[in-house]
DNA sequence: GTCTATAACCGGATAGAC
DNA sequence: GTCTATCCGGTTATAGAC
């Protein structure tokens, strides 16, 4: 058979998941969870006490796997160069399987600040690494980059918005043809390593 | 007095746009409208027939304050790199001052992703000119930047992700010492324009 | 135009049978 | 575990007095 039969919590996450990312938690509605999942309401609440509850299992799950990736990237590199490569990759890569993540995020961010702080903070990333490594690396390199920040800042922009504002850029530049966005999205890579090799190295080789 | 009594419309206006920037269309309530107003919600809706009409009112005049600032900014500036400067500074200057536009406008580019770009259509915004100007002034320049739309991507990613994604960023590197950010975002304008004309000229002059 | 009171509705949560 | 039926609180929207 084409659709596996998983067990029912797991179709609820799983639908729970696809209409809270599509409408965030207070536009979500549990019958739409439901329908989705292929069960009624009361079986939700029989498996998540409550909505509140269920958002939270799926948002910390959603959350926990971007930080897993970053991690793992953290973990594996040590050299910078190295580092801008990996990182951007994987992490285009990520939203572009998952492209609606990033929105997710930023759409809770309001409703819960300190949220998302904390699980990064419990996550065991280790930001001062990363920014020793940065600094050790530029400064003495680049004119550009004056603070490590602004660097690591500039390539998260860089990748993620693309994703965010994907409905005004590929309206706007590419007469809303997702083909054509798509084709641009699939060079961003390239194009961010390029920039941010240029800016830290000067003249980078290419 | 220190608070002008204006019409009731404006008031309700004013204070909607506050609410649902906060909360999202969804989130908002129109008692909180009410409240905020100093009126009842009975009221709301003697001057707007619904929710969803005020919401409608609120969300395209502040995209309208968007795109006419950008309307203002290309038509004033046909040089590049006057553009550059002009086109940043205004912008993280607007975002600054009302920095929950930006998030205003992506949280409810999920909802209803055509609408915005019906709004940039209708603007008059000419985004051929602006291509054009790009395309023609970087070419013979950089190595780096090959398609006009990447550099324009680009430099709205370094301008607005700052302020959509801040609690994570102000959370994960200042501490969450708001003050240390507004220092950060303060050095923003400066740090993109030079890392913009470092990769469009190459050996820009400092 | 502005208010109070209330209708109408919607959606999360529960009861209880199977 | 899963279902149907129902409750109940909250929210939008309206009626009607002033």
């Amino acid at each position: 058979m084409a659709k596996k039969q998983k067990n029912t919590e797991d179709r609820i996450i799983l639908a729970a998941r696809k209409v809270f990312i599509a409408k965030g938690m207070d536009g979500a509605r549990m019958q739409e969870i439901a329908d989705e999942a292929q069960i009624n309401k009361a079986l939700l609440h029989y498996y998540f006490r409550s909505k509140g509850k269920l958002f939270d299992r799926v948002f910390t799950e959603t959350i926990g796997e971007l930080i897993e990736l970053l991690n793992e990237v953290f973990l594996t590199t040590n050299e910078f160069s190295q580092f801008i490569n990996h990182f951007v990759r994987a992490y285009i890569n990520l939203i572009q399987k998952k492209p609606f993540i990033a929105n997710f995020v930023l759409h809770e961010l309001n409703r819960n600040p300190s949220r998302i702080v904390e699980l990064i903070g419990t996550s065991g990333l280790d930001k001062t690494k990363i920014v020793t490594m940065i600094s050790r690396e530029t400064r003495p390199l680049s004119r550009v980059v004056k603070d490590p920040v602004h660097l690591i800042v500039d390539i998260l922009s860089l990748c993620i918005f693309p994703f965010v504002a994907r409905p005004i850029i590929q309206g706007v530049f590419f007469d809303d043809d997702h083909q054509a966005y798509d084709g641009f999205i699939s060079q961003r890579a390239d194009h961010i390593i390029e920039l941010v090799n240029h800016i830290v190295f000067e003249n980078p080789s290419i």
